[in-house]
DNA sequence: TGACTTTATAACTAAATGGTTATATTTAAC
DNA sequence: GTTAAATATAACCATTTAGTTATAAAGTCA
């Protein structure tokens, strides 16, 4: 039950407890890796299968399932099964804004003006 | 055999190179750590000195500066000293709208409605 | 059935990371 | 100068994690 009112700018927030730190740290985490970033960068394009991440991200097949199953256990992905492959898609958008606040981030504060894009 | 040699029905964005995936998920980790977090609620209500957030935060100094440190670099804190204080603030607000968006996706996907608010 | 394909998982290793204790550094006050 | 206070850093340890190899599991087709 959190009160709504709208205390000075100066005043601090009242800290959460620890376990909800941990949790949003848990999901930071999954974004925290550069082959998951690829992941879910190759599937902006839409669903594909395991092989086809194999093929197009050039890792071992266990590693890129290993990284599937972290994204569709946080609920970024959606798996669908047809015959023996599994097709993997990005199941919630907010992915998008979220890369783009740390792209653009990164590009403010880059010496060289290197752009990063993680949008199509 | 292939199951499904169809193409994508999206045409994929083109890779980034790896460094780029790295750079990203360099300053995701950045907030993949609930220690790191806690400080940056804290520091929501305006500047602070290590001591304050040492007091207020129950860890060690040590801990605390170490944390200090990893924000500063990723230029997200602030630092200024005043005597032997140093007293540190945010400097980058584009951490309240990347908080939200987790905490808004958390909050979806929660079973038990458990509400987490990063923001003031 | 059995061979083959695709994906998931288990076990292991090396590297990264958070927290700790101890120490160094910096500044103020005396 | 010396002492005290605040902060930064170094060294160390325990845990976590990404990637590997090997194997299991599940589906397809002869």
């Amino acid at each position: 039950m959190k009160e709504n009112s709208k205390p000075s700018p100066q005043t601090a927030p009242d800290a959460l407890d620890r376990q909800s730190y941990e949790m949003i740290a848990e999901l930071f985490k999954v974004f925290a890796d550069a082959s998951r970033l690829s992941i879910l960068h190759a599937l902006k394009g839409g669903p594909k299968s395991v092989g086809e991440l194999v093929e197009q991200l050039g890792s071992t097949q266990a590693n890129i399932s290993k990284h599937l199953r972290i994204l569709n256990d946080a609920n970024i992905l959606q798996r669908e099964k047809r015959g023996t492959s599994a097709f993997y898609s990005i199941d919630d958008e907010f992915i998008f804004p979220l890369c783009e606040l740390i792209c653009d981030k990164l590009n403010r504060d880059s010496q060289n003006r290197q752009v990063l894009d993680f949008s199509i």
